[in-house]
DNA sequence: ATCCCGTGTA
DNA sequence: TACACGGGAT
């Protein structure tokens, strides 16, 4: 499939899907506040979005701007973050806003580079803060993303194979335009997590389901392959 | 490429 | 209690 194709069957409906029936109103989605983005990226590395909601904006209250996190004592840091586990990932949040009040005065940065250096940053979090946050072409592929593609154009094999990981984060950057690249990224992932689901998914309802090679071979059960016991 | 991590679940 | 998950670090 052409780049152009997969434009014009699979980024392209996606993105009116989006315009149509998106979550636009999420807590963290405020235009340009990279901030906003990477402590909801964090904290969804774990979390459902329902349960998410309070702990951020309690978070964000508490913690309005990087400075004020940066300025923080640890334990304040902890006591916010008290309930969601994973308690690593708050020292490294503040290790981070740290790092980006005394090295980057301030400003975050917008490069997938550099954003990766960050304690708790991965290649994941960068893409996602890139793309969400600055509206950058960077792809990202969560496990939402995998059961998008996995499906949509048919690829076999076990997740954990490296081949299969190279596959798909070809036809991740493939399939991101070159603008609305905010709204794709959420696209994507919402459509993962309301109609592309691992659970009986609602294919009548996708705007994908036309063109999507699992659904027209009905294949849409089998689809991504399980793991392969050891 | 491989390992490690904390957590939820079968 | 072992494994799956979804990430990061090296």
């Amino acid at each position: 499939m052409s780049t152009q194709e997969i434009y014009e069957h699979f980024t392209l409906p996606l993105l009116q899907w989006f315009h149509q029936y998106g979550r636009k109103d999420l807590p963290w989605q405020i235009p340009g506040n990279a901030y906003a983005v990477w402590i909801s990226e964090i904290m969804l590395q774990q979390t459902q979005v329902r349960t998410v909601i309070p702990y951020f904006l309690r978070f964000m209250n508490t913690f309005p701007t990087l400075r004020t996190l940066a300025c923080a004592s640890e334990d304040q840091v902890l006591a916010q973050w008290s309930g969601l586990g994973y308690y690593s990932r708050a020292r490294n949040l503040h290790k981070t806003a740290k790092i980006i009040c005394n090295d980057f005065h301030d400003y975050f940065p917008d490069d997938i580079e550099t954003l990766m250096k960050l304690p708790g940053i991965g290649p994941s979090t960068a893409a996602a803060i890139a793309s969400l946050a600055f509206n950058k072409p960077t792809a990202i592929l969560d496990g939402n993303v995998k059961r998008v593609l996995c499906r949509y154009f048919l690829i076999a094999g076990s997740m954990e194979q490296t081949s299969v990981t190279r596959q798909l984060w070809q036809l991740a950057k493939q399939c991101m335009p070159l603008h609305d690249c905010a709204a794709y990224t959420q696209a994507i992932m919402d459509l993962g997590a309301t109609c592309c689901t691992i659970k009986s998914p609602n294919c009548s309802n996708c705007p994908l389901h036309t063109t999507c090679l699992a659904y027209q071979t009905n294949e849409v059960a089998h689809y991504p392959h399980k793991k392969l016991k050891k």
